[in-house]
DNA sequence: GCGAATAGTTGTATATTACAACCAACCGGA
DNA sequence: TCCGGTTGGTTGTAATATACAACTATTCGC
């Protein structure tokens, strides 16, 4: 029982340390995105066709603060809304290589960090992680 | 190759995702703190004697924001300031049972979801990402 | 002990956010 | 079909968070 919530404890440090790192992380690859508009961006572009109020509830901000950020996100053309009342979101093109241009240079930045760690280790930690995430 | 990028792909979104809602988790979990006086209270508590300075480099904030965020923690209470020039920071008694309430309850938070992983699931885990923060 | 570098504070402008009030679209039942 | 309730979105307003710049105080190397 002790081991047990030693590990426990161990996951939590090890999780709250990478929590509060990240916002740095991303903000210093991206400085021209914000790390809240880069995360909305990043989700519309995974969720195609979701919506402000979506994304408020995943991230727990009010939905004028989403409205706010979309809009943003709108007049710099990387994002577009649906015409009407319900506005189903989606990235643009220009949006779209943005964020692909992100993404490559996080995934390289990641391949740097795991270089030393066995395609064993790779697929075990992106299991975990992935039922860590699902709450499984 | 191919496959390795995948994985390498399927890491990088697992911990996005997560980086992107551990934000709202912490703030839910604690609604008289926000995530960046959380954060820095946390710190300080695990570095003990540690300055603004630190803080401002860690987490990528200005030093006056570190300065007045630090500043609302010694007015509740939370933070002791040496006095003097360069001013190491330490936890007080109040700030360090509040951060263990917390602690306990993100634990058991924790422990529930992991509560159907084998000891040796957990155990890898907490190896993996201790190796993944350190950059080894 | 002096000049340079470092740490911290405060003034100011901007950005982010929440809350509340409001508007528009959609939806069910009579 | 219409009407009231619900849901999604926007905008006004105030509080908060943050960065940058100017400043003060301390520390450090010589």
């Amino acid at each position: 029982m002790a081991a047990q919530e030693d590990v426990t404890q161990q996951i939590l440090h090890e999780l709250t340390l990478y929590g509060r790192r990240v916002r740095a992380v991303v903000e210093r690859a991206h400085p021209d995105l914000s790390f809240v508009a880069y995360s909305m961006l990043s989700h519309v572009y995974d969720e195609d066709g979701c919506r402000a109020v979506d994304l408020a509830r995943v991230y727990g901000l009010d939905k004028s603060t989403v409205s706010r950020q979309i809009g943003a996100l709108v007049r710099r053309g990387l994002v577009q809304r649906d015409d009407g009342g319900v506005q189903a979101l989606h990235v643009t093109p220009a949006g779209a290589r943005l964020l692909e241009g992100a993404r490559d240079q996080q995934r390289a930045m990641l391949a740097r960090r795991l270089e030393r760690w066995t395609d064993a280790e790779r697929r075990t930690f992106a299991e975990l992680l992935r039922r860590y995430n699902v709450g499984e």
